[in-house]
DNA sequence: GATGAATGAGTATTCATTCAT
DNA sequence: CATGAATGAATACTCATTCAT
């Protein structure tokens, strides 16, 4: 950025970023629990901070719901562990399974919102999009794992929206039933595989 | 009245099936276009009934819900044409994928607005056990058809919300490109296929 | 009675005395459970007719809640027994007393919505002067034992008035201890007659 | 803010005592000539205030009612001036007698909606006895001056209630002829002190 | 006449958002 | 910037009354 850029954003980033994140965490729990529609009295009471703190964070409830949709698809993101490029496809695309699935399971509050917030009408494409920007890796590896399979013809979103499905399922019944967590994961995974490449 | 009636009963205009059916139906459109909290108000509006008829016919939004959600079920229960038993295990499975994203994309709304209840804290676990019910004869066959597959070990049920993922995308993908909708919901069902069967 | 006839009404006495009682016994239920306000449709249902009936009888809720309150101080004229010529004016006074607190202990519904109408402000004036017109005999009563008293300047219905108040104490009281009925009520008497005739 | 203030607590503007008096003084008014169902939305807009605004002030209707009655009882005991210990019992309980009709006939909107109160389902038992803890004193002198008189057996409270219903009556023909205000309330005292004391 | 479904104005209450402090 | 009282449009639901059967 040239030292003549008309738009300076000093280094004081007022509205502390810490603030924010405490509000979106708060709605994330209620949003789990309550729906989408919980008020954002409650959330900014769960969030300890004043009603009216939130517009100064947020312009309205839409934004925050949008914001809140891409954090969550950042944090998923950031929770599917760095893919090892050494490892086989498979093996590749079994880690970003486990770690989709147990991020799901660990985190059943933020899963269930996420879910919630992409089936709103409130999220507009454009975030729905900006969402999916940052799983292109594991899109090059799907892409890979699926030529030979039944997929083939399709597009790799067919192929993404399929292993969020799949996932969304298998951590459901994970959830069921804990103790069965690793081969309930690995059988979803089998199954998802199969799906994928044929084999 | 005959001649033969002894009793007489008064009778108002009776409670129209018709009535509730029309409301129901204003409602899955609504609830397809503005979420779930589309007012009271407007679905009145859309079914051409005054406000106030729509609580003769369910006691509460709640009711409503519910019960709306066992309408879709069923007619997505009745859009499952019936199964040939003549058929091989594969074309059985066949033909309930195929009339099920048939339904979803020729049904939209039905489809989306069911999903969005399924989803809905509204939904009571009763309601949804209730739902499930008429599917037991696509349960048998899916039981059949996972045994020697990746799901094996799993519960039928698990194999059903698997389905329901499985042709939820499909769907999705189909409206998006009607022109290969052939393609996509044989390519849909092949991944489908191979993650139960294994083959 | 012909041979052909289904539907029978005897003397064709439309619009049965009967049903009207029993819609107005129902509504004073109601209003003594719940106050005023209690719906329409559940004094119809307590009175086992449809909601629509009331309106046949009375022509809008208004008038009901008028023709109850005449129909309630007619009860209660009813129950202040015949007064005996022969006995003294105090004695008289006291058989109106223990007739009115009685009628009050013995139907407490009656009473509480009477005290109720009286107070609401959709009972007309002209109602109320009508309501009053058949107790003139207690009312000759009182003017002649008020007359030496500390009321002696004021009018009838000042004294008149007192004896309700008064009344309405003591009944209050005696359902709240019944097993001292009968000393409450004279004791209430007592200040009473020392109220009106001032020994 | 003073400069030897340390701590900064953010404080928007405070809740008002003024502005729950305003919208409890308005109800007063609107129960006094509508009755107690008179809608939140005329209150408010008597109040000068929003429809919401009501709500911040008072959970709901209901504990508006219940803390009104409690106002209006506030309000009848801060009237009756002190008693002087100096006078006679006679003479302090036609004080306190005097100050209760004179407040009941110059404020007739609080006295008839303290009236309607105390009748209505929706004041709770705890709320009338928490009015009733405020009258004590009145209770007191009541207690000796009828020790003698036809009430000697019975409770405080008969007394006490006695005097609320024998001055209602006195207040209401007060209201009817204004010019005879002194002499009614005189006589009226005359009467309710026979009945206390029976001399 | 009797019935109860239909009506729609009316009601208490909620809630996103603004703004005085 | 934070706060939370103030706002008033919006919402689910009620209820007196009408009217088709």
């Amino acid at each position: 950025m040239s030292a003549y850029s008309i738009i300076f954003i000093p280094m004081a980033r007022p509205r502390s970023d810490d603030k924010r994140l405490t509000i979106l965490r708060a709605a994330t729990g209620l949003f789990a629990e309550e729906g989408l529609n919980a008020p954002t009295a409650r959330i900014a009471k769960a969030a300890g901070v004043a009603e009216g703190t939130i517009f100064t964070y947020f312009a309205n409830k839409d934004v925050l719901l949008n914001e809140l949709y891409l954090a969550l698809k950042g944090e998923l993101r950031a929770a599917l562990a760095a893919l090892p490029a050494s490892a086989s496809l498979k093996e590749q695309v079994w880690l970003a399974w486990r770690s989709y699935v147990h991020w799901g399971v660990s985190n059943p509050q933020q899963h269930q919102t996420l879910a919630r917030l992409a089936m709103s009408p409130q999220i507009t494409a454009d975030t729905l999009a900006q969402g999916n920007r940052a799983f292109c890796d594991v899109s090059s590896l799907l892409e890979q794992a699926m030529r030979a399979g039944p997929l083939g013809q399709q597009s790799v979103e067919f192929a993404g929206a399929m292993m969020g499905a799949m996932g969304d399922v298998t951590m459901t019944f994970v959830r069921a039933r804990p103790e069965a967590a690793a081969s309930i994961c690995q059988d979803g995974f089998a199954a998802f595989w199969h799906a994928l490449s044929g084999a």
